[in-house]
DNA sequence: TTATTTGCAAATCATTTGCCCGAAG
DNA sequence: CTTCGGGCAAATGATTTGCAAATAA
């Protein structure tokens, strides 16, 4: 279905090596170091690829540039409104509200997404 | 502080009058049957203008476009991933998730986003 | 009068796409 | 070979911005 590449092999290696969640532009600048002269677009197609293939997850956030994540389980995430940080949150994720509502409003509910935004403890 | 427009109102009147979350293209397109001439910049930097005086609220959304709603209290959002119809959903917000990250984390929470995502009855 | 707001167009930012070429199978 | 992936640059879509002319106070 999708061969192999280098450069593909080297933007997964890039995600699964960091817990940043990290956006597109620092990627391509991560890989780079090692291919020089990649571009940005296949950057783009191969963290399409990657999230579609289900191996990283395309992060939406709200209000913000896209990110990445190696991390694909369903989970809340925190936001530093000052500094931008970005984290996973262990906290349990609490599928009775999907319930809830699915059974008020008849919906089907597929994916809950919390996010919290705040200030960290550096930036208090 | 702010002087009234004829633009101003007719954009907030606009909002005021859909429960249906609209993008700024759509108020745009409304606007328009009243005041022709007017430019979709106008219409941005009211509805920016707007919401920055808490007259409505300026939905970010995930991987979507900038919807807005007249609704301005903290609630939670269901959206259809068929047919993009998004709405209100009257369950209580849990403020407790907030005050449990901040024990843990030390983080100082100021906002809690909850969108869930699925199909509505008709496009099931 | 004079400070804001408008209309318009150009600029920006993140992301996607078209096309032709090089490389994988 | 023959098809898919890559590089590059141009296109796209949403939103913002600069500026001169229009308008509210």
């Amino acid at each position: 279905m999708s061969r192999k590449s280098k450069q593909r092999d080297t933007i997964l290696k890039v995600v699964m090596n960091t817990d940043t969640h990290p956006r597109a532009d620092w990627i391509y600048e991560q890989v780079k170091k090692e291919i020089p002269h990649i571009s940005l677009g296949t950057v783009y197609r191969n963290l399409k690829a990657l999230a579609e293939s289900g191996e990283i997850l395309q992060l939406e956030i709200a209000g913000e540039t896209r990110r990445y994540d190696r991390n694909t389980d369903s989970h809340y995430h925190f936001r530093c409104r000052k500094c931008g940080l970005m984290l996973d949150l262990d906290e349990p994720v609490d599928h009775t509200i999907e319930d809830r509502i699915a059974g008020k409003t008849g919906f089907k509910i597929n994916r809950q997404r919390v996010e919290l935004t705040g200030l960290c403890r550096e930036c208090q």
